[in-house]
DNA sequence: AAAATTGACTTGCTTTTTACAAGTTAAATA
DNA sequence: TATTTAACTTGTAAAAAGCAAGTCAATTTT
């Protein structure tokens, strides 16, 4: 959990950002809508990393909770909800992108693709901005 | 703790990030180090978020072991010691600038000086410069 | 030189979180 | 109508965090 309920973590804005979003798993959740497109919490679940379904929807509620998610019925199957990023969710992307230039720097099995990392190099606003469209275009549901 | 066991942090970098500093504490003294000039024990404890002992210990040491934050002997005062960002450590303050920028924008009660945010966004270089050079001055000691 | 203090931890114990397994509930198929 | 799917919730054991007190070497003070 990311601290609720004591004292005051708003001010110094590291310690917002940890209380809005600084744990494991919650980089891990916004990592998989931001980057791999993914939305239920199904493919949360199976992302590899082994959430367990109560920490997975403690987080997810955390993150709706702050405002960088928001959650919806999707509209052909309502038994499903729609997980996306808010606007406050996707302004995270720069932080993101640094934290990916910087791991693929140092982690040396990295598999962030030479493409994707010449590309945040190179071009970092062209980049970001397809990376929006992904976000954005939305199939429809919702 | 930021996981030592478990499987294999390596390869998606927002998952090796999580494991090399991905914890509140490791980001609070990282900052203390980079924007707040502190680097002994005792002003990291003195931070005002209140860390307990034992986790204080506990993270430098594995940020050291990370290779994030070096640890040396006082030249003058032999009984302490001195914490600092290595050059993989200084590496992640384009993250934290990100986050900084970003939690101005969210946090309502932000304390970021205007001024800093103003040069963060109108010119990051030389901001950045300015920081680096602070964390590499460094008063002789060490 | 002895006594007190400083600085950086370590230890023990309680409380809080996390992890794991199993169970629930509503909606959509078969 | 009976299964299955999807998203959780609940219970409990294990791990981590938080708190207070204690240790120990290097200064400083008396």
């Amino acid at each position: 959990m990311v601290d609720k309920k004591s004292k005051n973590w708003t001010g110094c804005p590291v310690r917002f950002g940890m209380s809005q979003f600084g744990d494991k798993w919650s980089f891990l959740i916004i990592r998989d809508i931001m980057f791999k497109g993914r939305r239920y919490y199904n493919e949360f679940l199976e992302a590899g990393e082994g959430i367990s379904t109560n920490i997975l929807a403690n987080r997810l509620a955390d993150l709706e909770f702050n405002g960088l998610v928001s959650k919806h019925q999707d509209t052909i199957k309502r038994s499903k909800y729609i997980y996306r990023l808010t606007e406050k969710g996707i302004a995270l992307m720069p932080m993101m992108l640094s934290m990916i230039d910087w791991s693929e720097r140092y982690d040396e099995q990295t598999e962030v693709p030479a493409e994707f990392i010449k590309k945040l190099r190179e071009s970092p606003e062209a980049l970001q901005k397809e990376l929006l469209e992904q976000l954005t275009k939305d199939s429809t549901n919702g």
